[in-house]
DNA sequence: CCTATATATTTTGATTATCAAAATATTTGT
DNA sequence: ACAAATATTTTGATAATCAAAATATATAGG
């Protein structure tokens, strides 16, 4: 019983180090090679559509702020992001992506769905269906177990 | 059909962060609060048995031996390795595991574990089979694709 | 047995990602 | 109108990383 939880274990821990190598390899060839896999993911944060201000976009990475200006400079630099003061609120910062960013944002999530595809290429449909409902739940479980760390992270001595 | 690689793909980019973050989290409370993540996992590189030389943790970890230098200096500093160099080859240094070293590494061991079980928990026995079968496939998949990209990124230009 | 070359590691100098705390600008509540 | 709250940026620091130069040691060929 406890072997195969090493072995699920071990094969967590593989993927993840491969999915991370596989991206950040593929992001130096290809035809966005001056971005790193932080700045896709920032780029991916933004999202094609309309404009997300500063705090959103830094709760989604969870990243502070302060570290998300930075970041959003040099990505406007590099051509991939616009800023705009929203015009109700003069405080608000409102970022969006450029269309050289929205065309980073399409090549990087065609890049993963063929990953997707080549991994499922000689899954059968019931396979894939059953693999769906495993990671559904796996992907349930993490989030609770997440959740109860971040809550016992930020209550922690209060 | 797309629809599903795409949930599937949103599935392993979501489990990837949670993994990647409860582990964060899970070290910041806890005995070792003074290791980051990547520290843990040059201990975990370093192994429980016997020692390691600079160049095979290096390669592992897929770091440069400047890197590696480094952090190993920290490392030592916070007690939880030991550098050597080898009597019969003074060019080659031992790095093994302090006794501090070992706990941390079995401690983490443990988180892993413990996290995959809490996973498992309400899985049936035939789901668990399938989920392994279908992670180890993923698995093996990923590390083709890793081969032929790290092959294509170191051969060119030559 | 010397010397050139190869090998293993460390040092140096730089960059990127990150944070916490202070500063700035703007809005809102009373 | 002004104090408190909110949104963001700036500042000053640290960690992780790399490539290239420097150092130390080993090995192979004459």
């Amino acid at each position: 019983m406890k072997e195969k939880f090493v072995e699920i274990n071990q094969m967590l821990v593989e993927v993840y180090d491969d999915v991370n190598r596989i991206e950040e390899y593929s992001i130096k060839q290809g035809a966005f090679s001056d971005l790193s896999i932080t700045e896709i993911h920032t780029v991916e944060a933004v999202g094609l559509y309309g404009s997300k201000t500063m705090s959103e976009i830094a709760a989604q990475l969870e990243i502070t702020m302060g570290t998300l200006t930075t970041a959003v400079d040099k990505l406007i630099r590099k051509g991939y992001l616009e800023r705009k003061r929203s015009n109700t609120d003069r405080r608000i910062v409102n970022v969006s992506l450029t269309n050289r960013g929205k065309l980073a944002y399409r090549i990087h999530e065609k890049f993963h769905l063929d990953m997707v595809k080549a991994i499922m290429n000689d899954f059968t449909a019931q396979e894939e269906e059953i693999l769906l409902k495993a990671l559904r739940k796996l992907n349930s479980h993490l989030k609770d177990i997440y959740m109860a760390a971040r809550q016992s992270a930020s209550t922690r001595g209060s």
